[in-house]
RNA sequence: GGCCCGUUGGUCAAGGGGUUAAGACGCAUCCCUUUCACGGAUGAAUCACGAGUUCGAUUCUCGUACGGGCUACCA
């Protein structure tokens, strides 16, 4: 499992990382790039990306969430090495598989009394804060100031805790925090932090029903699955001294992971959360979540029209850099390039707009074979079939520079599959007259099959209407009008040259009837 | 309230004692294009504030302000 570090020579662990979610709902942008952070991280050092399912809280289950996780990593092409569905040497890879596993740690701490049990109720918690609370302290914790005053194995007899234990009275266990000792650790990101342990409460490391709390189980998977970095969110900072005396009490301080905690992403207020999404009218989820139960829909970028290679890119350059001016990644250049020192500590805001624009780049970079079927089912959407595969493409090459998502491809190439049947008159009505209509009815007979050709129909085309007395500019609009039904799309002649002659011919006549 | 983290244009950001303080998005103007875009050019716009250290601070230190996170038998 160790092996030598290629610069330093020195033994090193192998680098595994994990993204541990809690399958509660849709998959978060912030979510998104903490699975990117670890895959760039792991590849580039040769080491393995662990997929870890916190799913120890029994009644936020969520049906279908689990599989909603995969398919984003399937979607983004972020594939675990190790996870529930794939397996590996340290599984099971769910927490509530490994409900067992936790309890003789939690024991462990008891024993050495670096943790106590608590028969405190619920009810008896809440009136415990309703007491406690003052103007100075509205939300008090339970820690060393109030754990002398409520019923724990501090605070009972022995005798009556093992008498409780015995009835099979409901109780956690909490870890005990020392009192003022300095807690600290170095971030991969923010370099020393440093906590009081006096300021830290007494968190439950076990709940009642016998699952372990996200502070105890962490440290037992990081340690049991061989974790050697551990990214996750800022507003994990707060409890990590938890985890860091936890794995001082277990496992010791030097088999701790290395600790790197990512800035958050902050929506138009604070951290950004769905709500913004729908406020805003941008996507925050990698893909549509519909939530089970409410049948609420929240909209992803996939079904949004992005891209995965410029969702990713977008996603690695809110928070990180490379020092030069690039900005534009694909995964394999972000692997080579990325690193965990140069991701920032302050949050970031996330732009929409910017967003937008790394798809459009992508869209333009990309070949169109990459996205054609995806383009498809949104002009399905608008009743068109796909059934020439060459002729598509070369419809998609031609209108790619107009698209920015997605669905604009649909916009921008439905004229191709069908015909105009609204035209905007109004930018040719006015300046219409009977030498045009004599003019394109001559175009109409002299366009022969043999220059069916962008170049020689765009001579062809400007010849004659210098013969016939037009500017070509006057009789340009009208006939991209025809051709397209309004005053957009790519050149006039190119369009004409795929559409072909007999459905131009067509166009210009059905247009002649209407003006 | 307490604790923790942060602060370079509207947004993402480079830079890190001496610079005209990069670049990108967006915005504006112009060029190209007899459409809409793409592309090109130009422009407006930034070191939160106050002390200290220093010959010199955007850069280092300390305060203040502001922003954010956490403060559950949720993760």
């Amino acid at each position: 499992m160790n092996k030598a570090c290629y610069f330093c020579g020195m033994q090193t662990k192998k680098v595994r990382v994990r993204f541990a979610p809690s399958p509660t709902g849709g998959l978060h942008l912030g979510g998104v790039r903490t699975v990117l952070y670890n895959y760039l991280f792991a590849r580039q050092h040769q080491g393995d990306f662990i997929l870890r399912i916190e799913d120890t809280d029994q009644t936020r289950f969520v049906e279908g969430a689990e599989q909603y996780i995969y398919d984003c990593l399937n979607w983004v092409g972020l594939t675990p090495d190790e996870s529930p569905l794939k397996g590996g040497k340290f599984g099971p890879y769910r927490q509530s598989e490994r409900k067992p596993i936790y309890k003789q740690y939690a024991d462990q701490l008891v024993a050495n009394g670096q943790a106590y049990i608590a028969f405190d109720t619920p009810e008896e918690l809440e009136r415990m804060r309703v007491d406690f609370k003052t103007e100075q302290n509205p939300s008090p914790q339970y820690d060393r100031t109030v754990r002398n005053k409520m019923r724990n194995s501090l605070t009972l007899s022995p005798d009556e805790v093992k008498r409780l234990l015995e009835q099979g009275a409901r109780h956690v266990i909490r870890i005990k925090m020392p009192e003022n000792e300095t807690i600290r650790f170095t971030d991969m990101i923010r370099g020393e932090v440093e906590f009081n342990s006096s300021l830290v409460d007494d968190k439950v490391l076990l709940k009642a029903d016998g699952m372990p709390t996200y502070h105890l189980a962490v440290v037992v998977d990081d340690y049991l699955m061989e974790i050697s970095h551990a990214f996750r969110g800022e507003e994990w900072l707060p409890s990590s001294p938890v985890h860091v005396l936890l794995w001082e009490y277990l496992f010791g301080l030097d088999k701790m992971p290395q600790w790197a905690h990512l800035p958050l992403i902050l929506g138009p207020q604070g951290k950004l959360s769905k709500r913004d999404g729908a406020k805003y009218g941008f996507p925050v989820f990698a893909m549509n979540w519909t939530d089970p139960k409410t049948s609420e829909l929240t909209e992803g970028f996939r079904e949004r029209g992005f891209l995965p290679e410029a969702f990713i890119n977008m996603l690695a350059l809110l928070g990180w850099n490379d020092g030069t001016e690039q900005e534009l990644f694909s995964k394999e250049e972000l692997v080579e390039k990325f690193s965990i020192e140069r991701v920032h500590s302050g949050g970031a805001r996330f732009d929409f707009e910017k967003a937008k624009w790394f798809n459009h780049e992508w869209i333009k970079k990309l070949p169109v074979s990459s996205y054609a079927a995806a383009v498809k089912t949104y002009l399905l959407q608008k009743g068109i079939t796909i059934t020439d595969e060459t002729r598509f493409e070369k419809v998609l090459e031609l209108v790619k520079d107009r698209a920015t998502l997605l669905p604009d491809f649909a916009e921008q190439a439905v004229f191709f599959f069908r015909a105009p049947t609204a035209w905007d008159l109004d930018a040719v009505k006015p300046k219409w007259n009977e030498a045009k209509t004599q003019f394109f009815q001559s175009v109409i007979e002299k366009f022969k099959p043999a220059d069916w050709e962008t170049v020689i129909l765009e001579s062809n085309f400007k010849e004659w209407a210098s013969a016939a007395g037009l500017k070509p500019g006057e009789v340009l609009l009208p006939f991209r009008v025809m051709l397209v039904g309004g005053k957009f799309g790519p050149h006039v002649f190119d369009i004409a040259a795929l559409l072909g002659r007999e459905e131009t011919i067509k166009r210009i006549q059905r247009f002649l009837q209407e003006v």
